[in-house]
DNA sequence: TTATTAAAAGATAAAAATATCTTTTATTCT
DNA sequence: AGAATAAAAGATATTTTTATCTTTTAATAA
């Protein structure tokens, strides 16, 4: 499914969705202890999110990660196209070179439907309502 | 999604069955030119499909993989599970150790109804009816 | 039996994904 | 201004996936 890098990324924007904002920054050691992955490379992806504006940082003392309001009521899912790319919602799923309707591999129709179920489940709700969710019913992340 | 090696099994396995039986195998440089695949990478995962009881060989003269009467009666999920494993079926969505409706992640009720169809999106036709459809309607694999 | 064929198996290589470490830059606090 | 902090950036390392090449084994045909 979505690569490791990416479910690392979107563990990481609903810890900061839960536990960060403007005024309470997290440093990518707490963030990355709280979610049991590697540190250094959870830097790499909350840099690269933070330069495509999905998430905000500051530098210095008192600096961090965090997301903002306009931050978290974004969905998921350009998190996800930050960090796997586009193509994942649009790509054959036999792996041939175009994805078209107008020559379709055997498995098309079928796989519209499916991959559009994908994209809802990243793109129907915002990460403070996900957010939400986690705190209210206690779930994992 | 599925691996790159788990979309050229898929694609050769439909290959196999429109083009090959038992009377008439093919060998891996005639499959792996037909759909523009690494020759000796396509080699491994046949003899992996084959020493699963997936799709069938024989070796010296005339040998060659084909698929047999009771391998294109099979569906497509033990292809995939042969190559990429039965976890792409029941993995957590962001990637948690394990899945569960007990201890769930914020993600977890929707994924299981995506799972699901993809699911039966390699399970609900054999391998056969999938064959006859890119005969008869000239599709792409 | 011998030569030929093609898969099976094993060893090696290249590329991509994942992980780590070091240096630099921006910010805050004293 | 100077010291401290934490992200940003860059360089390097490891692991996994993808790809290739060589040798061996089994089957067929002459
Ligand atoms: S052509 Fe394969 S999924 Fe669209
Ligand atoms: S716990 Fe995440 S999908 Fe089931």
């Amino acid at each position: 499914m979505f690569s490791k890098s990416c479910k690392y990324a979107m563990r990481a924007v609903l810890y900061l969705a839960i536990h960060s904002d403007a005024e309470h920054k997290l440093g990518v050691k707490e963030t990355s202890e709280a979610l049991e992955v590697p540190g250094p490379f959870l830097a790499k992806l909350l840099q690269q999110l933070s330069r495509h504006h999905l998430i905000s940082s500051t530098k210095g003392p008192n600096g961090g990660f965090f997301l903002s309001e306009a931050n978290s009521k974004a969905n998921l899912r350009g998190v996800v196209e930050s960090i796997d790319g586009p193509e994942v919602f649009s790509s054959c799923i036999l792996g041939l070179p175009v994805c078209s309707s107008t020559n379709p591999c055997p498995l098309h129709s079928r796989a519209l439907i499916y991959r559009q179920g994908l994209l809802e489940l990243v793109e129907d709700q915002t990460i403070k309502e996900v957010a939400h969710r986690v705190e209210r019913q206690e779930l994992k992340i």
